[in-house]
DNA sequence: CGTATTTTAGACCAGATGTACTAAATAAAT
DNA sequence: ATTTATTTAGTACATCTGGTCTAAAATACG
């Protein structure tokens, strides 16, 4: 039966995001499904596993936001919509990113393959801010415009809004914590517009 | 004999530093000391009152730190040496920035004591840039230069940019990390720089 | 020196966890 | 319908952990 597996990860995916990875353990997971502790290691070796696939949820939900999102369309828009539709798609699973460093040290497995992504979201961000100076909407580098610096502060930013918020706004509510935080990256690129590129996040801001 | 309490705080630094607060037991600490454990009961209730009584060693590095720097001096230059300085002396206690998330978690008084210091922290960057307009050296708050949201992205990088070093920068030497992730931090500054700030700057960085 | 206090060790307990193994129940297939 | 494979539950074990209690050793003190 598929359907253990699938409600096993969503319990998971619940308790993890409620107690923290550390937290929760398998027979936690299968107390709360009411199933036995050997049941749920017989579909998912341990912990890790659980994680591992909850992880790849986690790509899959953002490789098609990457496809909704189109290519040639190359605009601000485009980037801070993805910005927004982004956090809201990691919110569900905010353990991941909160207990990134425990999860990483667990299972060098998904370390690598987590430096591997965070290879390509480099290169994304890199032409998108590129595409953006050659239209004029961003200012060119300088030496006190060092955009590969920008990209780092978005890196953080981006692993560890979620953590910030947990400790910073505790009760908020989803939309709420999603909206200013999406906010605060968004900000980041803000001093580096262009006059023109003030006006177009201007119209964006109505 | 107040030498073992200095010893388990030692020794329980360097533990939760290599293998994380998660990993390390009451029990461990006193085996790697060759003491019972019932001894390092006897002079900490729990892991807790450990890790309580190491922020209050980083509080007061902070404080010492904080004093050593002239109030009067309010440059941009001391700014950037408080920022050096802080880094170098939480990387000696990097696990509590690293497991920040699981110790507020299970540590609600530390919790309310850290967002006290974070207010704190808050002021002294708001008058601090305050100042810095003042004497020509940052640019004039404006709808794209809003400084309540710098002071946001520099509180995330403050509090995270050593989990983000253990992810992306494992095996580098110490000073490269505190100097890149400081150099981090500058860089958020830099896009706010007056023409009058970024001369001042260039000495600084000769 | 003898007494009181502080520090230390050892033993014990109850609870939780991961892991392994066995057997029952259910579903699938021929 | 019988066999085969999949899914589930149950049990048992070794380990670790925090916590408590008792007593010995070390130190301080009068």
């Amino acid at each position: 039966m598929r359907e253990t597996k699938k409600k096993i990860l969503e319990t998971a995916r619940v308790l993890f995001n409620e107690k923290g990875v550390a937290n929760v353990s398998i027979r936690m997971i299968s107390r709360e499904l009411g199933l036995s502790h050997s049941n749920l290691i017989y579909h998912f070796k341990d912990k890790n596993a659980v994680i591992e696939l909850l992880h790849q949820q986690i790509l899959e939900a953002a490789i098609a936001l990457n496809a909704s999102i189109k290519e040639d369309n190359n605009t601000i828009k485009m980037l801070f919509e993805s910005v927004d539709q982004g956090f809201r798609i990691i919110y569900d699973y905010r353990f991941f990113m909160i207990d990134l460093n425990l999860i990483m040290r667990e299972n060098p497995g998904l370390h690598s393959k987590f430096l591997e992504i965070e290879q390509l979201r480099y290169s994304m961000y890199k032409s998108k801010i590129e595409s953006l100076i050659a239209a004029g909407i961003m200012k060119a580098e300088s030496s006190y415009r060092n955009y590969d610096y920008l990209i780092k502060q978005i890196r953080i930013i981006s692993d560890y809004w979620l953590s910030s918020a947990q400790i910073y706004e505790s009760g908020e509510k989803v939309d709420f914590i999603v909206s200013s935080y999406g906010n605060l990256l968004k900000h980041l690129f803000y001093p580096y517009l262009t006059q023109k590129g003030e006006s177009i996040v201007d119209e964006l801001r109505m």
